[in-house]
RNA sequence: GCGCCUAUAGCUCAGAGGAUAGAGCACUGGCCUCCGGAGCCAGGAGCGCAGGUUCGAGUCCUGCUAGGCGCACCA
């Protein structure tokens, strides 16, 4: 079973590899330069081979990444490193072989051999220029292309029961599953957001009955309670307002009742979920309702399709599913004895739904609690006819809320804990957003609720925000000072020679490889490392250069390029679905 | 018992098989005649344990240890 996160396609060999390819209309030119020197040195093999100095058979996947070092210079590349076994040389001795035949000139300024075998590249100063220009060009698509050439792909998250207000971890959830859906987007993906509402189940009914005996206990107060009844306050509040909206509720038939009560409870949940959602940033293309599967027949549309595969036997009075053959631990349960549909048919048939809607790739975003749910459904997909990696499953870990340092108490059972609508309340949906989306999926997060509310450089959040807000500041008062910002193409962009801008162009050339790793490896996170990367770099320009005030050209070349972090800043900001004031 | 996740600096966390393992917080000391000090600059310390694969392992494999979670004819 394959329970870790795989990529739509291994972006290995994509991104190390020989083909850097961003499709569309424009290619993103700082990733062009990349593509170059990825040829150069296929070519500088081929070369070195045709001569007879290197033998392969074939070339290793290699990177060409960009150093932490300033040092070793604008790009490296390991490709020695890795061919080295293959060439049956040390990877110094390939490495300057290679080098021999790499031309210097044009964008390349020097080629250098270091460390254990790298290959260092340092470029002219003009593909700074390249990146800039590509911001300026591309705008607030900057960083955007068409890798997924349209791929259809369903990104399922939060789905959480119709009982109840949504808790922390559908929070992480949502910002996760939304800010991932961006990216995916961003990437040429055709992507949709699902929210699946499981209102047919034993849930629903448990949850109907309590509601229905909430109503009673406002009339009759000793009228007891279910003893697996949903305990949370929320079920009275639901209670009055069900009392004056349908005050002869109680006096259906008992049957009539508890359908209508599962029906309209269930929907006064989901609206209240979306509403919290919304709030928050995250709207779904559809809210898939399960009771909608039963109603056409879905299930037993799937029991039929299965039949007829002959993926079903009967045992002990139950149906079941051999999911066992498609590696699952255990065969599963379709049909209880007592005829009742399991929760995993209905969700078979739903996970049918998509792909009979055109989905050739399925994300399921779900808690922890849920990993045991992996084996079956992605044997279920292979069932139906698709390959084992239609379906990939992200889980994400456990959140812990700290206040004064502190683990808050929770306790489902006894309906005591921080939904969703409190932490955003608390802490802002901006904040709430990025203390999500910081870490890695699978870490399992404390959440520092007084570090979110924190006005500081401490808070993150704050920090990238800030750092925002200063370039309109800037911006700002130089169109009052009637200094507009110029294009690139006016301004001598060769005066950005500080450190810090230097800098700052470069981190802006990484945003398009970023996103594409953010949305291929499904790590949403780098996306708000890099933001406050790029927050941090400016600020410490900020103080070290002015921009207005200075004489004329420098100050509008360094207008130009504060307008391109701007651009750059709000991208990977709105990427997060966090906004970028202009003012704080 | 089986399965999943985690273990990196005092704390919270990054780290695409590669160069000297990085941030933030905390602690200490600096920086405002100047675009927003909600900022910047400078200082110490670390990969849970044991093997293995590799030219090279925080990263991959195996076995331990510790913590979190899950193992229904519940959903």
């Amino acid at each position: 079973m394959r329970t870790t996160a795989q990529p739509i396609f291994s972006p290995v060999g994509f991104l190390r590899g020989s083909s850097f390819i961003l499709g569309g209309s424009r290619m993103d030119i700082a990733s062009a330069q990349r593509e170059k020197l990825h040829r150069l040195i296929r070519e500088a093999v081929d070369k070195a081979a045709a001569s007879g100095e290197l033998t392969f058979t074939e070339i290793p996947e290699f990177v060409l990444e960009t150093p932490k070092d300033p040092n070793h210079g604008d790009f490296a590349s390991n490709v020695a490193l890795v061919s080295a076994k293959a060439a049956r040389k040390s990877p110094l001795e390939v490495a300057s072989i290679l080098v021999k035949y790499i031309p210097v000139g044009g964008f390349i300024t020097k080629v250098e051999v270091a460390g254990p075998g790298f290959i260092n590249f340092f470029l002219s100063q003009e593909w700074l220029g390249d990146i800039l220009r590509a911001v300026e060009l591309q705008g607030e698509n900057y960083g955007a292309s068409n890798y997924g050439q349209g791929e259809r792909v369903l990104l399922e998250f939060v789905s959480a029961n119709p009982v109840g207000p949504l808790n922390v971890v559908n929070a992480r959830a949502a910002a996760v599953g939304d800010t991932l859906a961006r990216l995916l987007r961003a990437c040429g993906y055709g992507v949709g957001t699902e929210f699946y509402v499981n209102d047919a189940g034993n849930q629903a009914d448990v949850f109907a009955r309590s509601l229905i005996a909430r109503c009673r206990q406002l009339i009759d107060p000793d009228y007891p309670f279910p003893e697996e009844g949903y305990p949370g306050d929320y079920v009275i509040d639901l209670a009055k307002r069900l009392l004056v909206e349908k005050p002869e509720v109680l006096e259906l038939p008992e049957e009539e009742q508890l359908a209508f009560c599962k029906r309209w409870g269930t929907d006064q949940m989901v609206a209240g979920q979306a509403a919290d959602l919304r709030g928050y940033g995250v709207e779904f293309d559809l809210w898939f309702r399960e009771r909608d599967l039963h109603a056409q027949g879905r299930l037993e549309e799937l029991i039929e399709f299965f039949r007829d595969k002959g993926h079903l036997y009967e045992e002990d009075g139950a149906l079941w599913f051999r999911s066992t053959t498609f590696g699952d631990d255990k065969d599963r349960v379709l049909i209880k004895s007592d005829g009742a549909y399991t929760y995993v048919t209905a969700d078979i048939a739903y996970h049918h739904d998509k792909l009979k809607r055109g989905y050739t790739k399925l994300i399921d975003i779900l808690g922890p609690d849920h990993h045991g749910y992996i084996g079956r459904m992605k044997a279920a997909v292979q069932a139906l006819g698709y390959g084992e990696d239609t379906l990939e499953v992200l889980i994400l870990q456990y959140v812990a809320l700290l206040r004064d340092g502190k683990p808050v108490k929770m306790s489902k059972r006894a309906g005591e804990f921080v939904t969703m609508r409190e932490l955003v309340d608390e802490v802002g949906r901006d904040a709430a957003r990025f203390f999500f989306l910081m870490r890695s999926l699978e870490s399992h997060l404390d959440f520092d609720l007084d570090l979110a509310v924190e006005q500081s450089s401490e808070n993150p959040v704050f920090y990238v925000q800030y750092a925002h807000a200063r370039i309109c500041s800037i911006l700002r008062q130089a169109e009052e000072a009637g200094i507009g910002v110029p294009t690139t193409a006016e301004v001598d962009l060769s005066l950005l020679t500080e450190e810090a801008e230097i800098n700052l162009i470069k981190k802006m050339g990484e945003l398009p490889e970023e996103i594409l790793l953010a949305a291929t490896l499904r790590e949403p996170h780098r996306i708000a490392r890099y933001a406050l990367d790029l927050a941090g770099i400016f600020h410490s320009f900020y103080t070290h250069c002015h921009v207005l005030g200075e004489e004329a050209p420098l100050r509008d070349a360094r207008l130009v390029l504060v307008k391109c972090v701007q651009t750059v800043l709000r991208r990977s900001l709105e990427l997060l679905g966090i906004s970028a004031p202009e003012q704080m």
